[in-house]
DNA sequence: GACAAATGTCATTAC
DNA sequence: AAGTAATGACATTTG
């Protein structure tokens, strides 16, 4: 049940951010925070250095709000954590996380209401495809979007009435009822591009205090029966796509919907190219971007005017339409823990949990669903990110092989070195960060990156690369080695990020030789003795670094002083000069009793401090030095 | 092969 | 007392 309840859960977190990029906010924050380990952003100092962080320890501690910071894995977390905040701070009203996600089909209804005559059309056909409990549902399902529609004036604004409701209406008009899965397939895509415009709408209305009637209208829209969302499903799945359904996968909406708004004497091709299309996505939704749109994506987006909306994770435009409210982070987010992930959960929820093979729940538990930090391509391996792709699946094969971490020597190994799946703890994996590409210290021990959030069960890590190799046939470090030449059954990585008490736990319950004992310790002090070297080597340069800039700055104010002390030294000298000059004029304008005029040498002005000015005798300095002596003598010498 | 840089390991200390 | 982080010193590996 904790599995299905994990499954569940993160299978929310991918749903929760896809509905926010529509402006459905949804609260599972109080949901997770029973089951995941919500972080903090301590500042702990500037160092981002590597660390150990114990997840195992502070998973139960405090909300796990005491987790370090500078551990690398908790980037992505955080950036998950970011993004539900800034889908939070959207504004958008609250309600039931499942009847939202229920939503993202009901509300395309909407598109329905909107359109018009012709896409009525469309719905009656779309209707009478999916049975007689959808038809009955029909009676009120549109009604109440209508009824909102027309109360709010604005929510039948936009592109629907303008552009994709009219290409839908030509498209109706020149194909009938002959084309029936089509076009519910394009209505139910297209709605979905529409329904989240319209929700947008719906949701400032909303919020404007001078729409009162916008509540009953949510709260017509949220009384839709469960029946009628289940009829919904039902005719979704007629139509061919019920990957939306399954998966609330908004770009196989898109792609349906590509496919329907090709042209229409190539339906069928275009159908196929759809499904095509579709598995392509699926192939490379992970490694999706703006930049790199795939041809099939220029495809879908060719064809499909309005999957702007729709494939929330590549167009630009769906920025726009979502308010901007969303970063291309948040699009990078989706697109690495979104889509693939749905599918994957939904495939193993599936399988799974019918199966309900312990052995199999173990590994999904593993490393499924919320591989926030899985997609990280660290250090470790340039094709680290792709190997978390496949983690779910490859997952499996590593789990039947026999231990993971281990080389392709491993069939060689007794079959007493298989892992003991059992334990419990909760691994943290550094590999990404700690774990440096060091030949000698090959990453196949190591693992590639996994799953950070509190799991278990890192023996059903997946060790491949993105070659599909194992990474276990590359070169063992010297502790891998002598672990595996000791049968211990348990890989470096493992032993290291174990918790202290799960180890000793492993010591006892294992009964291990001394020598496998000692060997043990020493594995775990020396990986542990590894990560704090590093960790200190980066602190050491952080320092270093941080020292020559503040000697550069240093400099950098020494010689602005210098420079300034030298502009103010020639100031004070034209001011000097001045001074004297105007004392001369002065003077020499002045008479004394006999009529002559003040000598510079023997006077000089005086600024009292009332600001008055007098003329004074220079005072020459009374002290006869040597050299005055001297001098002295020498002009009564000239004298005489 | 020499060399510098990077990294691993050991010993020690402090918490 | 035990575990571990931090760090200097030395060893090892790599390019």
């Amino acid at each position: 049940m904790q599995i299905a309840k994990k499954y569940f859960t993160e299978g929310l977190i991918q749903l929760t951010i896809l509905l926010s990029l529509i402006g459905v906010r949804v609260d599972i924050d109080s949901y997770l925070s029973s089951y995941y380990t919500p972080l903090i952003d301590i500042n702990l100092g500037p160092s981002s250095a590597y660390i150990q962080t114990p997840f195992h320890i502070l998973r139960d501690t405090l909300d796990g709000y005491g987790v370090h910071p500078k551990c690398p894995e908790l980037d992505y977390f955080f950036a998950s954590r970011r993004l539900l905040d800034e889908v939070r701070n959207l504004g958008s009203p609250r309600f039931p996380t499942q009847l939202s996600a229920w939503l993202v089909h009901q509300v395309s209804a909407i598109d329905k209401a909107e359109c018009g005559p012709s896409t009525s059309n469309n719905t009656d056909t779309e209707l009478e495809s999916s049975g007689d409990e959808v038809r009955d549902d029909r009676q009120h399902l549109p009604d109440r979007v209508q009824e909102l529609c027309q109360t709010s004036p604005e929510l039948g604004q936009g592109p629907c009435t303008s552009g994709a409701c009219g290409f839908l209406k030509q498209d109706n008009d020149v194909k009938v009822k002959e084309e029936e899965e089509p076009a519910a397939l394009t209505q139910l895509a297209h709605s979905s591009t529409l329904e989240q415009e319209n929700l947008l709408e719906s949701i400032n209305a909303f919020s404007d205090p001078a729409r009162p009637d916008v509540d009953q209208h949510w709260n017509n829209l949220f009384s839709l029966s469960v029946t009628d969302l289940e009829d919904l499903d039902s005719l979704v799945a007629d139509a061919d796509i019920g990957a939306i359904s399954q998966d609330v996968s908004l770009r196989d909406a898109m792609e349906a919907s590509a496919g329907a708004f090709g042209v229409t004497s190539e339906r069928t091709e275009s159908r196929l190219r759809t499904q095509q299309q579709r598995t392509f996505f699926r192939l490379e939704s992970t490694d999706s971007s703006h930049s790199d749109a795939s041809p099939g994506m220029a495809l879908g987006l060719a064809a499909l005017p309005f999957a702007s909306v729709c494939n929330v994770t590549v167009n630009v435009s769906s920025r726009s339409a979502l308010g901007g409210c969303l970063d291309e982070a948040v699009f990078d987010e989706i697109n690495q823990l979104g889509l693939e992930t749905l599918d994957t959960m939904n495939l193993q929820l599936m399988s799974g949990l019918q199966n309900v093979d312990p052995q199999v729940v173990e590994d999904l538990d593993s490393d499924s669903g919320l591989s926030l930090e899985s997609s990280c391509g660290g250090p470790v391996s340039p094709g680290s990110s792709d190997m978390s792709s496949s983690s779910s699946s490859s997952s499996y094969c590593d789990d039947e092989c026999g231990a993971t971490g281990y080389s392709s020597e491993v069939d060689s190994i007794p079959s007493k070195c298989i892992i003991d799946n059992t334990t419990t703890w909760s691994p943290v994996d550094l590999s990404e960060s700690v774990w440096h590409d060091h030949s000698y210290s090959s990453p196949a021990f190591y693992g590639p990156p996994s799953l950070t959030l509190p799991h278990k069960g890192i023996h059903e890590e997946s060790f491949r690369d993105d070659s599909g190799t194992r990474l276990d046939d590359r070169e063992l470090s010297r502790d891998e080695l002598r672990a595996r030449a000791m049968c211990i059954p348990y890989s470096v990585l493992q032993i290291v990020n174990m918790p202290v008490e799960e180890f000793l736990e492993v010591l006892d319950s294992h009964s291990f030789s001394p020598e496998q004992v000692a060997l043990l310790r020493d594995i775990r002090r020396r990986g542990k003795n590894k990560l704090a070297a590093q960790n200190c080597r980066k602190r050491k340069l952080d320092a270093i670094t941080g020292l020559q800039e503040e000697v550069e700055q240093l400099q950098a104010q020494r010689d602005r002083l210098l420079r300034e002390k030298q502009l103010t030294a020639k100031t004070m000298c034209a001011v000097g000069q001045q001074i004297e000059q105007l004392t001369r004029d002065v003077l020499a304008r002045l008479r004394d009793n006999s009529g002559q005029s003040l000598n510079p040498d023997r006077f000089t002005l005086q600024c009292t401090a009332n600001g008055r000015v007098v003329v004074q005798p220079v005072r020459r300095p009374a002290v006869s030095t040597s050299a005055g002596n001297k001098t002295d003598k020498r002009k009564k010498e000239k004298k005489q």
